[in-house]
DNA sequence: AATGAAGTGGGGAAAAGTGGGGAATTTTGG
DNA sequence: CCAAAATTCCCCACTTTTCCCCACTTCATT
């Protein structure tokens, strides 16, 4: 009944995007008050198959596919000892939450991961190539201004 | 309109996939007077295959699904001395308690766990990968900041 | 201007978490 | 061996949170 031509074209670009499996841009948006935050169109075909948003490295919050963490967490316990290895599993895993989207797009937030990441409702959400974070908006700035004038050597 | 077809249907397969491998997150309950804990409603339907609870690595308790548990004996076995095997045996086995959910999805926790792991009423309720802790709140949360500040080389 | 996609907000139904009464069962003391 | 006491189990009830749906706005495209 409702496979119009709205969810064709829909499908198309969720191609295009999916072929390319890397996240790019950054986008302005708002946690609202119940904790939902809208995830960027562009983004949203590449988690069809199920992602993971955790603690991310530095005051922020990473969200990967399942397919990526599934690698990235084998990868790190790899080279563990058994101690360190429970350590991480703990930080981890607990802190982590699986991601499902509503009929518009968007996640829920946890409420420990927003206090992680000091989020109210200003963020901003970033494709960075495997994954995506997101920053209170403030936060992402001044550390964009510090890596613009920092980082000028590194050659791009 | 009729946007929301093809987007309703990923949260469902997700979930499906996912949650059958894996616990995630972290859940603050509270045990009533009668020893009762509500399990997360995301770890109950891993655990109506049947589930162990028994003494955890440190102050707290695990449960594993009969199917993890298994898995992890193996695991545990390779990597021990035959005398050291034998103590660990010793250790975790009597202590361990099959778990049956009533209606509500409350599992009873034995007291001789309880007091093993110094539960009183306020608990978290941690999803490890493979396996489910139960924490003393406080005590769970000191180790969380122990592991956050000392931790923080973990690239994640 | 019309159309559709994207982002935002909120109301109401459903589910999850919690507490407690009371019957059935077991334990205990006489 | 019986009866009182304690424990367990099965309901029911209440509160809070989550989830699903609908609506509005904005922006870009045509």
């Amino acid at each position: 009944m409702c496979t119009g031509i709205a969810t064709v074209s829909y499908a198309t670009q969720v191609e295009k995007v999916w072929m390319r499996s890397m996240f790019l841009g950054e986008y302005e948006h708002t946690i609202d008050a119940k904790g939902r935050l809208a995830v960027p169109a562009k983004f949203r075909a590449q988690m069809l198959k199920g992602a993971v948003v955790s603690k991310g490295m530095g005051t922020c919050l990473s969200v990967y596919t399942l397919e990526h963490w599934e690698q990235r967490s084998n990868e790190l316990v790899a080279g563990m000892s058994s101690d360190d290895l429970r350590d991480f599993e703990r930080r981890i895993y607990p802190s982590a939450s699986e991601i499902e989207l509503d009929a518009q797009g968007r996640m829920i937030i946890p409420a420990k991961l927003r206090a992680y990441a000091n989020l109210t409702s200003e963020v901003t959400v970033a494709g960075v190539r495997d994954h995506v974070e997101i920053w209170d908006r403030a936060t992402w700035q001044s550390y964009q201004e510090k890596l613009d004038t920092e980082g000028s050597n590194i050659p791009f």
